[in-house]
DNA sequence: AGCTTACGTCAGTGTTGTTGACATTCCAAG
DNA sequence: CTTGGAATGTCAACAACACTGACGTAAGCT
């Protein structure tokens, strides 16, 4: 456990925080944190024909509207075909608009419709709710400490998939 | 956004820590870090004809040596039909054991065999290297937001869980 | 004896991931 | 200018893992 790095500020005792029950209560942690975090949005989904894959989409969409599906295949995580299913009955169903690229006919820029923004609405309408009140319970200090260990965690492409959509915000 | 509760310690300018886009943010660590947080294990998985339901058994089993079932499905929120494929296979393989109940012989209690704490040792040895990593970046007052943020965002049964196993580890 | 509980299993279905094959479009080398 | 390769996206088939529903067995409880 005691890797002895002097660089580290937390030395000696403090680096109780780090032993193998604490790092194995933080998993526990995750895992059952993951379950709530997705519970609102998958019972409003399990009514429709859509699944978690469609909520993704739809957030990401709307997160970058115009985005193409490479673009969308790289923040998402899954392979192309397996996006286009989803996106194939989002754009089936009204919820997406598919645009050939103007400079580049090989690329399709995503747009959400008005249904589409109605179902995003919705969805994380349900998500932000449970997130707010974790937020408020735990205070200001712990969100911060929360996110900081969040982004800690991420493979590196990913915080940096990350910073640019929460830049893009600003 | 506002909902004025008087009781909560937070008021004012400070309560910018629980606008949308603060939330949504939230929402995208949760997300990209979840998927650095399975990664590692994933990747040993997709070597043997195992999947991350085989890891969460073991995970669990490791756990609380001896839990029922029954005890194992709460946990983990499936069906019994979808436990029973997954501890089929880890059965069959070799890494987990089934005894019969002493005193109510309804029950099966599980247990991880040699081979079961090998596997098991292998898995979280990835998953708590990252987290370790996380953990040492973040220091031991953003952990403590983290635990605290995370336990808030959990249902209300599945935090009974959590402190149940995190209290009988000391 | 009859009801409930714990567990296992078979059959069927849905979502979501995968690989393989293919069409279209762009671009650059010859 | 043509041709070959790279990039983008689509269609088809398959695997993993969740779900529901129905049923069977053994054991405990009233």
């Amino acid at each position: 456990m005691s890797d002895g790095r002097s660089a580290n500020p937390y030395s000696g005792e403090n680096l109780l925080f780090l032993t193998d029950e604490q790092l194995r209560q933080g998993i526990e942690a995750m895992f059952f944190a993951y379950r709530g975090f997705t519970a609102d949005p998958d019972r409003i989904l399990a009514d429709m024909a859509y699944g978690r894959a469609h909520h993704r989409a739809v957030h990401f969409i709307n997160r970058a509207p115009g985005t193409t599906v490479n673009n969308l295949l790289n923040i998402l995580g899954v392979t192309k075909q397996s996006l286009n299913r989803v996106l194939r009955t989002l754009i089936a169903d009204g919820l997406v608009e598919s645009r050939v690229g103007q400079t580049d006919k090989r690329e399709r820029h995503l747009y959400l419709t008005e249904a589409g923004h109605a179902l995003e609405q919705t969805l994380s309408d349900a998500q932000r709710a449970r997130m707010r009140a974790a937020f408020r319970d735990a205070g200001p200090n712990a969100v911060a400490g929360f996110r900081t260990v969040l982004e800690a965690m991420m493979d590196s492409e990913l915080r940096h998939a990350y910073t640019r959509l929460k830049d893009a915000a600003s």
